[in-house]
DNA sequence: TTGTACGCGTTATCAA
DNA sequence: TTGATAACGCGTACAA
């Protein structure tokens, strides 16, 4: 673990200058004979370039950060495997941050970008306030959110629509004849969650179904809140043929009630999730699951936040906004065939 | 997006030196008028420290690196989970490399530390050469091992016994009264699957149960591979009674492929898992694993890594290494009350 | 083709 | 208490 060898160590070694050791490791034109000693010396040291002085010089650090809610969550895993290799391609690292859904947590890994450890920023937000908005707006390095964002913070954008998500369960579970279709949601004042209510009644009037509160219920992200919330359902005695999940956790919660409850998926009620997540195909019954594109767009963001950086050109662009389908991922949780 | 503002703007706009600037923010005695000066202009400014600068300047980059073969691996995942908190209360970021358990890019790995881009480095290798020993013990910056390492290498090491947590699943199998113990390991050229094949063998022997050829089969630590696995195994047709796998996507796998030949498990076949996760519990019937500890050893590794990083007398301590037990999580797969 | 010298933004030393 | 100034390691005009 002794001292790092700079290019000044290099240079005494060779017996060149220290710019001509920078030159050769950068590639310029030398003359043979000088490149043959540097790259020797190099080599015998194990030279590494200093990456704070590179970046302090270039301006640049040749890392990409990213910022969700939690990365326990399969959803954000699922994109951070996508992320991961294209950075990597292009020769960024990749710097993870967890920020609880906290907004101010959030702002601050927005405004600690202006000390330039990132060249650039993927956000999820969960909640969208003004503050997160203008610090969105005032961030000192190119942003990708993942997720709905206002055209005012000029941003780039990956987003998916939840709405048209939650229509294509509720068609599928109608077209199997359920016209009871509970709906478990998370908090109301997320994006997402606010998002999926509102799909919710719109797919229910465009069935021809009536809103029954009793259908309702909300309770987190999470399987263990789901599965409360789920519980507070039934225990409101409605009777119940499908029920909706606004995502894939809640979906893992719900079959752990209906399963303590003695009901059977899908035969006395159907279970829908959303994500498509590993744990989706993974449960028994394997749960049905509309695809918001997780990793697609995990993928689509890198890419659109590389090409920001790529050169300065680009980096004026327009905002652009890239929209991934929902598709819906039919299995034995709705329709099936559990034996 | 504008220029960035430095120590250089600050001073200029509050009428003092960068050096008084850099002495009011770094909280050194100054004059009250002047750190109010200071503190006005730098917040009006939204001034944050170049990153790069300071790290050239104090030999730190505030960042802590964490290798491992796939983030997409729920046993990794838990470790960032643990990890990344840690690391955060003290004020490192998480810098995160897949190296898709490729012992050339892990050598890559720790050869790059020698630009001191991160200070310190979580390594979990899967497969441990004498190439990788050696650059392990050459790197440039402290680096924890979780899994074992030879002593020689001289570095700080979370490790685990998983020969006692095959011992202690293959003990409660044969208490519930199985003999006929099949195995489905991961690939044997790696660290854990050659430590698990022994336990094992070790296992039975223990117990006084032959070793039979036909009750083992070679797979790959995932899901897909496991099943295929557990496929060859039964097309051998072996009479089984219990299934030993090597980590729990295996087991999931193992689930899949009994369900499909119509098995029912418990009753006619018990299936084990190791590593505890999420997965293990989610499943139905939900699997019996023996948990490797993997957030406690995320934990202490990022702890163990901080200790060194802390002051100069424990950067030259002893190489430290800590032991996290195994411990059987008894669920339905083996004993149970699936319905 | 090569070397000297300066600047990137900070921190730390030394005089004043 | 403060300001001028020298590093930190690298890249790059500019001069030779």
């Amino acid at each position: 673990m002794g001292e790092g060898p700079t290019i000044g160590t290099i240079a005494e070694r060779a017996g060149v200058s220290t710019a001509s050791v920078s030159r050769v490791l950068n590639g310029l034109p030398t003359r043979p004979e000088t490149v043959r000693k540097v790259l020797a010396a190099a080599d015998e040291l194990g030279y590494v370039p200093n990456s704070a002085a590179r970046s302090l010089k270039s301006r640049r650090s040749h890392q990409v950060a990213f910022a969700m809610a939690d990365i326990g969550n399969p959803v954000y895993l699922e994109m951070v495997r996508e992320i991961q290799p294209v950075l990597k391609a292009a020769g960024y690292r990749l710097v993870l941050h967890s920020t609880g859904a906290d907004v101010a947590e959030e702002i601050e890994v927005l405004r600690s970008l202006g000390g330039r450890y990132a060249d650039g920023l993927i956000l999820i937000p969960l909640r969208l306030t003004a503050e997160l908005a203008a610090a969105i707006s005032a961030a000192r390095a190119p942003v990708v959110v993942i997720g709905s964002v206002p055209e005012e913070a000029g941003v780039d954008n990956v987003r998916t629509d939840s709405r048209l998500g939650v229509r294509l369960a509720l068609d599928h579970l109608y077209a199997l004849g359920r016209r009871r279709i509970a709906f478990v949601n998370g908090p109301l004042d997320t994006v997402p969650g606010a998002a999926r209510a509102a799909a919710y009644r719109d797919a229910l009037a465009a069935l021809g179904l009536p809103y029954d509160e009793k259908l309702v219920e909300v309770g987190d992200f999470y399987r263990a809140e789901g599965a409360a919330a789920v519980r507070r359902l039934l225990a409101k005695g409605p009777d119940v043929d499908a029920i909706m999940c606004a995502n894939d956790l809640i979906a893992l919660g719900a079959l752990d009630v209906l399963r303590e409850a003695g009901l059977r998926v899908p035969e006395d009620v159907a279970v829908a999730g959303m994500d498509d997540t590993d744990l989706a195909a993974g449960a028994w019954p394997p749960i049905t699951s509309v695809s918001l594109g997780s990793a697609e767009r995990g993928r689509r963001a890198a890419e659109l936040l590389l090409a920001r950086l790529a050169d300065d050109a680009s980096a004026k662009a327009p905002r652009k906004v890239v929209s991934v389908r929902p598709e819906l991922v039919i299995r034995a949780s709705t329709k099936g065939g559990t034996r």
